[in-house]
RNA sequence: GGUUCCGUAGCUCAGUUGGAUAGAGCAACAGCCUUCUAAGCUGUGGGUCGCGCGUUCGACUCGCGCCGGAAUCACCA
C-alpha cells in the first residue's frame, strides 16, 4: 500500500507542479493514533515544488489523490501533515484476502534465500547452564525460526567448549574429593555434579592463594605457584598428550555434563542440527595457523609462539598458538569457521555470543580475511547484552548465578500457583494441567527475555520474579486461549462461520483497527529477520493482543444478531489467533488452548 | 588510558531511513464480572528523553564535547 501511495504522490506532483520527484523525498508513514486517517504524507519536503504553504500544498495533493485513487476515501491536513483515509471497502477486501489464507507466514518469503548458520549456546562443560545461557539460547532459537520463516536455509549449530584448563578443574576436584560419585549415585544432574566440583576447586584454589599471599607472596606469583595450579597444569599437559587415564575421566565427566545439557535444552524447547566440539576443531585451527605462517600472513616470535599483526586495522597483536604449540580460544574458532564453510558453504554465519566478546569476533573476522577467506565477510557477531542481577553481574565462581534448570522449574511452579488460584482448569486431568503450567511458565520466561532489545543489558530481579499480568507472555497466551474459548462456545451454540464476508459490510472502528494491525504482521516478520530482532515480534504480539482485548471487551461476538457482523467478528478473532500463534511460535513460545 | 556499547516515568522496558501532544507494563489510587475466560477492560497521578552545543522547517533519533555506567584491550575460555 505504501508503495502504491508513493506512486500516486509522485504522479500528483508531476501533474500538479510539473516536477519529477525522487523517492527519498516522499515520506509516508502510518498515521498516529490521535489523528484521523490511515497513512500520512509529510509535506514539508515537497514545499520546494509547490512554492506554497504546507497547508495549501497538503490540501492540493490530497484533493488530487482522492479524485484519482478510489482506495482513498478522504483526507485532512494538520500542520505539515497530509492524513489520507483509506476506504473501509479497501480494508475489508484486504481482510478477506488474509482470512482465506491459513498461513500468516506465507507472504514473508525473501526472493533470494541464503544458507545461514546460527551458532548459539556454546556452553563450557564444567558447569550447568544459567540465565545468561537462557537468553543466548532463546535468541538463537528465535532467530533461527524467524530466518527460516523468511525462506532461508538455516542450520542451528552449537560449539561445545569441552577442553582447556577450566574443564580440568572440575575433573581434578572430582578426583580429589569425589569418591566415585556419579549422577546415578547422587541423583544429581550430570552438569550440576560437574559444577559442584568446579566450585569446590575454585574455593580451595582461592584458599591456597590467599594463604600464600598472607605469607608475603605477590598475588600473581601466588596464583601461579599454588599447589592446585601446578596439579591442574600437569593434568592439562596429560590431556594434550592423550594420557589414557585423563582422557577416560574427561570422556566420562563430559558425557555426564552433555546429558545434563540435553535435558535443559529439551526443557527450554531448543535444539540443534549440528554440534561441534572444540576438542575436534582446535586441531583444524592449529593446521590453518601453521599454513598461514608458511604463507607469511602470520609471524613467529623468538619464543616460538605464533601471532597475527592486526595493527594496520586498528586492532592489536593477537596470539594464535602458544609457545608450546597448544591452542587458544581463537585457534579453535578459526578451525570451526573453516570447517563450517567447508561443510555447509554458508552465505552467513551468525554467532549468538555475548557482547563481552565483541573484540574477539572483530579479530576472528580480521584474521580470516587476512588469511584470504573471502567468505569471512559473511560472519556476523550477534552481540547481546548481559543479564544482570539487581546487585550486579552473575558470577559462577561465586555462586551468584540464576541456574537455568531451577528457574525453569520455578516458572512452572508459579504458573501452577496462579492457575490453581483462578481455578479454570478443574475439569482437566493432572497431565493436561501440567502441560498447561509448563507452557505458561515457559511462556512468561521466554517473553520476558525476548521482548527486550537484544543489544541491551537487562536486569532480572529474582525476588520480584516474572510477571504474569500486563506486557507478558501469559497475557498474549491468555488472549489466544480466550479466542479459542469463543470458538468452543460457538460450536456448542451451533454457530457456523466462513470467510465470505461481504466487502460492502460496514465495519466498526475497532474492527478496522484490528485489520490495520494484522496487516503489519508480515512486515514485522521481515523487519525482525532483516534486523535480527525477535523483540520486534514480541512487541507486535503484545500490541495485537492488547487491541484484541479491547475489542473483546467492547463488543459481543456471538451475541450479535446480524449474521454478517457475527461472521466478521468470528473471522477477525480467528485471524488474530492464528497471527498471535505464528508470532509467538517465531519466538519459540507455545500457546495453550485453555488457561 | 584506547576501543565498543548503554543512559527515556519510582521500577522493568517500547519508541528502526529525523516528523505531529514521547508510549506500555509493574507499583499506587479509583471504577467494571447475572452477559463469549477479570491472567482482562476503563480512568487518575507520575518525564528537563543524562548534560551542553551544533546541523535542520523539525532532534529521544544525526554530529561534536562533557557526565555517569558496562564490556573489552591475557601464552583464560
Amino acid at each position: 500500500m505504501e508503495s502504491i501511495l508513493k506512486g500516486k504522490v509522485k504522479e500528483a506532483i508531476r501533474i500538479l507542479y510539473n516536477s519529477e520527484l525522487s523517492d527519498d523525498l516522499i515520506q509516508i508513514q502510518e498515521t498516529r493514533k490521535d489523528f484521523k486517517g490511515d497513512f500520512t504524507l509529510v509535506v514539508f519536503p515537497l514545499l520546494r515544488f509547490s512554492k506554497n504553504t504546507p497547508e495549501k500544498t497538503g490540501d492540493t495533493i490530497g484533493q488530487y489523490i482522492v479524485e484519482n485513487f478510489p482506495a482513498i476515501s478522504g483526507f485532512n491536513v494538520i500542520k505539515g501533515f497530509l492524513n489520507l483515509e483509506i476506504s473501509d471497502k479497501w480494508w475489508m477486501d484486504f481482510f478477506r484476502s488474509i482470512a482465506s489464507d491459513n498461513d500468516p507466514l506465507r507472504k514473508c518469503k525473501v526472493t533470494r534465500p541464503e544458507t545461514i548458520l546460527v551458532e548459539y549456546s556454546s556452553p563450557n562443560t564444567n558447569k550447568p547452564l544459567h540465565l545468561g545461557h537462557i537468553r543466548n539460547n532463546l535468541l538463537g532459537f528465535s532467530l533461527y525460526r524467524i530466518l527460516a520463516a523468511c525462506g532461508h536455509n538455516v542450520i542451528k549449530t552449537n560449539i561445545v567448549n569441552d577442553r582447556g584448563i577450566h574443564i580440568c578443574k572440575s575433573m581434578l576436584a572430582w578426583l580429589k574429593y569425589g569418591q566415585g560419585e556419579t549422577p546415578e549415585i547422587s541423583g544429581m544432574k550430570g552438569d550440576h555434579l560437574a559444577g559442584k566440583y568446579y566450585v569446590l576447586f575454585e574455593k580451595d584454589y582461592k584458599a591456597q592463594t590467599e594463604e600464600l599471599i598472607s605469607g608475603g607472596m605477590e598475588e600473581t606469583e601466588a596464583r601461579n605457584s599454588a599447589p592446585l595450579m601446578k596439579e591442574i597444569r600437569e593434568m592439562l599437559l596429560k590431556w594434550e598428550a592423550g594420557d589414557s587415564e585423563v582422557m577416560a575421566l574427561w570422556k566420562k565427566m563430559n558425557s555426564w555434563v552433555c546429558k545434563g545439557f540435553d535435558e535443559t535444552y529439551r526443557l527450554l524447547g531448543v535444539d540443534f542440527d549440528k554440534i561441534y566440539y572444540e576438542s575436534d576443531t582446535y586441531k583444524i585451527g592449529r593446521d590453518i595457523v601453521i599454513s598461514a605462517l608458511e604463507n607469511k600472513v602470520l609471524y613467529r616470535n623468538p619464543d616460538n609462539s605464533i601471532w597475527a599483526d592486526l595493527s594496520s586495522e586498528g586492532l592489536d597483536q593477537k596470539l594464535l598458538l602458544r609457545s608450546d604449540g597448544t591452542a587458544v580460544y581463537m585457534t579453535q574458532d578459526l578451525g570451526t569457521a573453516v570447517l563450517r564453510q567447508k561443510e555447509y558453504g554458508f552465505d552467513k554465519c551468525i554467532y549468538v555470543v555475548g557482547n563481552e566478546q565483541n573484540y574477539h569476533f572483530q579479530v576472528l573476522k580480521a584474521v580470516l580475511r587476512r588469511m584470504g577467506y573471502k567468505w569471512s565477510d559473511g560472519l556476523y557477531h550477534f552481540s547481546y547484552g548481559m543479564v544482570e542481577l539487581p546487585e550486579g553481574k552473575m558470577k559462577s565462581r561465586e555462586g551468584t548465578v540464576v541456574d537455568a534448570d531451577d528457574l525453569i522449574a520455578e516458572m512452572k511452579e508459579t504458573a501452577r500457583v496462579v492457575s490453581l488460584q483462578l481455578g479454570k482448569l478443574s475439569d482437566y486431568s493432572d497431565e493436561e494441567k501440567e502441560e498447561i503450567f509448563r507452557k505458561i511458565g515457559l511462556g512468561a520466561l521466554k517473553y520476558f527475555i525476548l521482548k527486550v532489545d537484544p543489544r541491551k543489558n537487562m536486569t532480572f530481579n529474582p525476588a520480584e520474579s516474572i510477571d504474569f499480568n500486563g506486557n507478558t507472555g501469559p497475557f498474549i497466551q491468555y488472549t489466544y486461549a480466550r479466542i479459542k474459548s469463543v470458538f468452543r462456545k460457538a460450536e456448542q451454540m451451533g454457530i457456523s462461520y466462513d470467510s465470505l464476508i461481504p466487502s460492502e459490510l460496514k465495519a466498526g472502528e475497532k474492527e478496522i483497527g484490528l485489520i490495520k494491525l494484522l496487516r503489519r504482521f508480515t512486515d514485522t516478520v521481515s523487519e525482525a529477520a532483516a534486523g535480527y530482532s525477535p523483540s520486534l515480534l514480541a512487541n507486535y504480539c503484545y500490541d495485537l493482543a492488547k487491541e484484541y482485548n479491547q475489542f473483546y471487551h467492547d463488543f459481543t461476538i456471538l451475541g450479535d444478531n446480524d449474521q454478517d457482523v457475527r461472521n466478521l467478528r468470528l473471522e477477525l478473532s480467528k485471524v488474530v489467533s492464528t497471527t498471535l500463534c505464528s508470532g509467538m511460535w517465531l519466538l519459540g513460545i507455545e500457546m495453550p488452548e485453555r488457561m
